[in-house]
DNA sequence: CTGAAAGCGCTAACAT
DNA sequence: ATGTTAGCGCTTTCAG
């Protein structure tokens, strides 16, 4: 309630514009114009515990402007180098922290990236997002992570959430269930830089990061065989992520190649999960054609697949051997020592957010890049009894 | 340039007020004051395909106020049910999502929780993670983490990207190297909360999560007395950590229970990393006097004990006998199985975000709580040879 | 070299 | 029930 300021009443009282950005009253009783000034800088907010220092409180304690503070903050083109320093000086001594919610909103930059990745609990998401956050770091971006748990509904929240906070960019590893990509195209209709990596959305065409799995499985395979191993099976993942398919394609031609026979009864689909490997693990080793050998989609399968094998007494690498994919740090620890497909996870990360950053940099739609890294045979024990024996 | 909408010169305009937040000039040629109306909204801004849609183009669309478009997507008081349903159509035809980086200026609120860890390639800390993302996620709270890498410049510079970011409150565990504590300090004198676990700082007077580390380390030593191993080791954590000492301390207390003496040359200090393992357990295991069990500070420096162990054909659990702190999935897994103190991770997590999510709700500094969970003895094969044998 | 003003998108107090 | 206004903290023209 507005009070005049000579009658001290609140009944006679209009507003009559504004002026130097300040609400002009009228009072109808005096007949006079007046405006409310602002009420002195209650000291008390400065001393305030929970009050964070702004560009105005330096203002004030200098008696300058706030925009010469911005500037003098960010070195810009000429300002007096004395009045950089007494901001500079003023700044550390009120603990300014500048607010970047304000500077993203000005600026319709947010200096942050989002990844969604399905899980990080393996080594192997973690150590991505490690990749690319070091990347990031570097270019003054922080990240963001979200996972979505493989589960459909979450990755859409997720990427809600993501576009809600104004990223700059997104780096996406799908879940295994994700079929519709409306979540996905939003980015693209509000112009937010999208990469994915490992688990790539083919529908739509944006940049990727890959490893080449078919030759990493194809090597894997062959491994194989050249150790003397005769019924080769496979545990894949879920044939709606490409590189299921497309380890599933690298294992099969390496059959072809040596005149192998493809049976389907050896190819046994999980889903990248540790009980789906079980499971494929137990269906395989109880059929009456049981295989002599099992290449994984990854790690943690193979590695269920040897504990399946332990606890039934099947000896590894006579009985059966088993390759991997991923060079979990488990393949290394394990009993006997897991051979398996290395694949240049951290360098995954790196590029995928190198690529993302120059997306964001060029701003314009640019030509996607698709990134194929290679992969390396790594050679343990798990594979390498047949010949010997 | 302003020009005179009458004489169309520039010379003569001068600034004249403002009216209705509109700039005033007045042209001393013609001696008229005007107004100059912003130009209509660019039908091609909102076609454009950049442009995020705001309440204004909702209010626009439909001809009524933004506050009516904010009312209404906020299920506000008494809206009229008519006006909601047309907003939150136009919203979803708009493809509206809300600016939550304007929504938290104005409120000063985030919603976002900090977390500083580590680092999060071993299992534990992307597991606590995934506790205190699900509390939070539950609530409607983001996350961001950071990876201080052990590293107390980068810990100090993840705590100025929080402040920054104005999050609403802060999850810590520190790195080992931290001795100085007032980027943590700053948290406080802004008023966000912080909360502490697993790596607690002593010198700040903040809730605490923790496991019952001597407790813990008590019942692992125990164990392996009374497994009958003589000559127990222990390789320990940095002693900057707390969990360091208390897990020390169980160690030497259950020797000084069951009258072991404690002998200097039987504990020896890592800092949790393998490479520090790896040289502890060379360095005990190459003594004149070598023990014939160690009690590791967790199940990284267990297992890097036991690949010591084997490499150099050191029988586990006959020779050696092995008990490690965490129960990481490798324990296991590795051969033998790792005996370890179980400790509920992802419930560390959960109580940690708890805590810190009534201590947002409640603002006002609040009772500093100190939560102790307690830890399991997991008996696997690493550490019963002795009495058996 | 510095200041004044506008505006980013939103909420909320106030006024109808 | 709806519109008006101010302001969150910052950057960025524009005008001296």
């Amino acid at each position: 309630m507005v009070k005049c300021t000579k009658c001290n009443q609140v009944h006679a009282i209009t507003k009559s514009g504004i002026v130097r950005g300040m609400q002009r009253y009228y009072c109808k009783d005096c007949k006079i114009n007046f405006t409310l000034h602002p009420k002195a800088p209650q000291s008390s907010n400065i001393n305030d515990k929970k009050h964070m220092a702004t560009i105005v409180d330096i203002a004030r304690a200098l008696n300058i402007s706030k925009s010469t503070v911005s500037r003098a903050l960010h070195e810009h083109s000429d300002i007096n180098i004395q009045t950089r320093k007494a901001v500079l000086k003023m700044a550390r001594k009120l603990d300014y922290q500048p607010n970047l919610l304000a500077k993203s909103l000005v600026n319709s930059k947010s200096n942050t990236i989002g990844i969604i990745v399905p899980e990080f609990l393996t080594y192997f998401f973690p150590t991505i997002i490690m990749g690319a956050q070091e990347v990031a770091a570097k270019e003054g971006y922080n990240v963001v992570i979200c996972q979505s748990q493989e589960s459909y509904d979450t990755e859409v929240s997720n990427a809600h959430v993501l576009l809600s906070n104004r990223v700059d960019g997104v780096l996406i590893s799908m879940t295994r269930e994700t079929k519709k990509f409306e979540h996905f195209k939003s980015f693209d209709r509000h112009g937010i830089p999208v990469v994915f990596f490992n688990r790539i959305c083919e529908e739509l065409n944006t940049s990727r990061v890959l490893v080449n799995d078919y030759e990493g499985a194809y090597k894997a395979t062959e491994h194989l065989i050249q150790n003397g191993y005769k019924k080769i099976a496979h545990i894949s993942g879920p044939p709606s992520l490409r590189l299921s398919r497309n380890r599933l394609n690298g294992y099969k031609d390496a059959l072809i190649q040596y005149k192998f026979p493809i049976r389907n009864n050896l190819i046994v689909e999980g889903d990248l999960s540790k009980k789906a490997a079980w499971l494929a693990a137990q269906k395989l080793m109880t059929a009456k054609n049981r295989p002599d050998a099992i290449f994984c989609v990854n790690d943690p399968t193979a590695i269920q697949v040897m504990l399946y094998a332990k606890k039934h007494g099947i000896r590894i690498p006579y009985e059966l051997g088993v390759v991997g994919f991923s060079d979990d740090p488990m393949a290394a620890v394990i009993e006997p020592p897991l051979t398996t497909v290395e694949q240049p996870v951290a360098e995954m990360g790196r590029t995928a957010m190198r690529i993302l950053l120059k997306e964001i940099a060029v701003g314009a739609s640019v030509v996607p890049v698709n990134e194929l890294l290679s992969t390396k045979l790594i050679v343990r024990q798990s594979s390498t009894g047949k010949k010997s024996s």
